[in-house]
RNA sequence: GGAGGGGUGGCAGAGCGGUUGAAUGCACUGGUCUUGAAAACCAGCAAGGAUUAACGUCCUUCGAGGGUUCGAAUCCCUCCUCCUCCGCCA
């Protein structure tokens, strides 16, 4: 969420960052709406002002048993009543009205960020690895899962229905294995925290990391309650910290965690409908740190990091590109996507995306630290990060190992989960 | 699901209609004392908002939201949550 003080002493700054998203300069409109804000709370908290003098005089009163004296007090507290009401009313309804305005509006892409419309416009920023030449035509991930008799979506539409799929045998396992082995390296390796978080929260969480208001259609919501199936673990692990005021030792604050991840692809239909690229519902082990401010660039750093570091003990060929401002997420202001090279389709896709959202996520949910022997807060910041999305993973594994005969070579660093196989045929 | 009891400041814990934003203790910060430390003593110590050049002043908040009242941490209602017992259950 914006912080209308801050659009108040920086509107043009404000203002770029909106036409950067290609969106219409709003901090004039914001700021006549928050002086109109102010001047009624000045009024009213002005009335409520008088009213709680003139009811101590009236507890004083009562008190030395002058009685008349209370009455005639009660008269005067009583007519103004009905206009503190008013004036409450409308006070509570202009800073609802404010504050729906400003949790409606996207982050600010920082000033560097390229410029462009969709991904196409994304700038490079480092590759890893070398391509496999094949002898051979390379398959996609789902024809070699379903010749292995390992990946199985049509059972799962029987049971469910499109976009999910059912991993069998070794496939199950190496689902499995990847899962371990990643945070393995995380909490080992990278020093992360490890969590176990629901994967059912509440709206309110959601609007702390951002899905709510504007993409509730993106998620699953369950009937009759106020609950949803999170999208992504970065929901559940951040909001841990909402009105919240963390010692400032204490920062930063690197956590992991793997959840299942749930995504209604609602405005995606037709877009990747084969295999298991895209699904309702998919495992990722997500990252999130919270860091002072001045911190937070260099934690983006590493942690893009850390996610790199996955595919690179997989020896999976990689690039890092860096979001333009037409592919940048509604919290983010600065993201790197990590994108994996699958030759069964001949290109990269994305496997992370890890971001910087500054304070916006952190001022929506009040998360905060107090320096040491200092009064004041201040807001963390907050990033995220797929550390990574184990389907997709999955994906890139079976595509890039893949033999002649359709069997997949296990990766050496997964061999120990997977009890020593190295070939799965 | 049934019965009962709680949710108060960083923590513990009073208050149960009238200067109570909240006693007291611990923790924390500053000071006195000390060669230094400890102890002791003194002082400070909630968040958010409005206003102000600033000092400050004012408003709101005692799980959340409504209500009663001139006035609510204190009374009433609804919800959330925690604990104990019973039932059910992985």
């Amino acid at each position: 969420m914006h912080d209308i003080k801050f659009i108040k002493t920086n509107p043009d700054e404000f203002d770029a960052g909106l036409t950067l998203r290609g969106l219409d300069p709003l901090a004039e409109k914001l700021l006549l709406k928050d002086e109109i804000r102010r001047k009624v709370i000045t009024q009213s908290e002005t009335l409520v002002a008088e009213r709680n003098v003139l009811s101590k005089e009236i507890g004083m009163a009562m008190k030395h048993g002058k009685k008349d004296k209370a009455e005639e007090l009660k008269q005067q507290v009583a007519k103004s009543k009905e206009e503190v009401t008013v004036l409450e009313n409308k006070a509570k309804e202009l800073i609802d009205d404010l504050n729906r305005d400003l949790m409606a509006i996207p982050n600010l892409p920082y000033a560097d960020t390229p410029k462009g419309t969709d991904e196409s416009d994304n700038e490079e920023i480092r590759t890893y690895g070398t391509i496999k030449q094949f002898d051979f035509t390379p398959k996609e991930h789902y024809e070699l899962g379903e010749n292995l008799g390992q990946m199985d979506f049509l059972t799962a539409t029987k049971i469910s229905g499109s976009r999910f799929v059912i991993l069998r045998k070794n496939l199950a396992r190496l689902e499995r294995a990847l899962s371990s082995f990643m945070l393995d390296t995380h909490i080992i390796e990278h020093e992360l925290e490890e969590v176990q978080t629901p994967v059912i929260v509440n709206s309110s969480a959601l609007y702390g990391t951002g899905q709510l208001p504007k993409f509730g259609e993106d998620l699953y919501k369950i009937e009759n309650s106020d609950f949803w199936l999170i999208p992504t673990a970065e929901v559940s692990i951040t909001n841990q910290f909402s009105n919240t005021i963390i010692d400032e030792e204490k920062l930063p604050i690197r956590m992991t965690a793997l959840t299942q991840c749930f995504r209604s692809e609602a405005g995606s239909a037709g877009r990747d409908t084969k295999g298991m690229l895209r699904q309702h519902q998919f495992a990722k082990v997500e990252m999130v740190t919270l860091s002072k401010p001045s911190e937070s660039d260099n934690e983006l750093e590493r942690m893009t990091g850390c996610a790199e570091n996955i595919l690179k003990k997989l020896d999976i060929p990689y690039r890092v590109v860096r979001l333009c401002t037409g592919d940048l997420g509604f919290s983010a202001r600065k993201t790197y996507d990590i994108e994996v090279w699958l030759p069964g389709q001949n290109t990269y896709r994305e496997i992370s995306s890890c971001s910087t959202t500054g304070e916006f996520q952190a001022r929506r949910m009040k998360a905060r630290f107090r320096k040491k022997s200092e009064k004041n807060t201040e807001f963390v910041h907050t990033l995220n990060g797929s550390g990574i999305a184990i389907g997709r993973c999955l994906i890139a594994v079976m595509e890039n190992y893949q033999q002649a005969d359709g069997s997949i070579i296990v990766p050496e660093v997964l061999r120990p989960y997977m009890g020593g196989l190295e070939v799965i045929s």
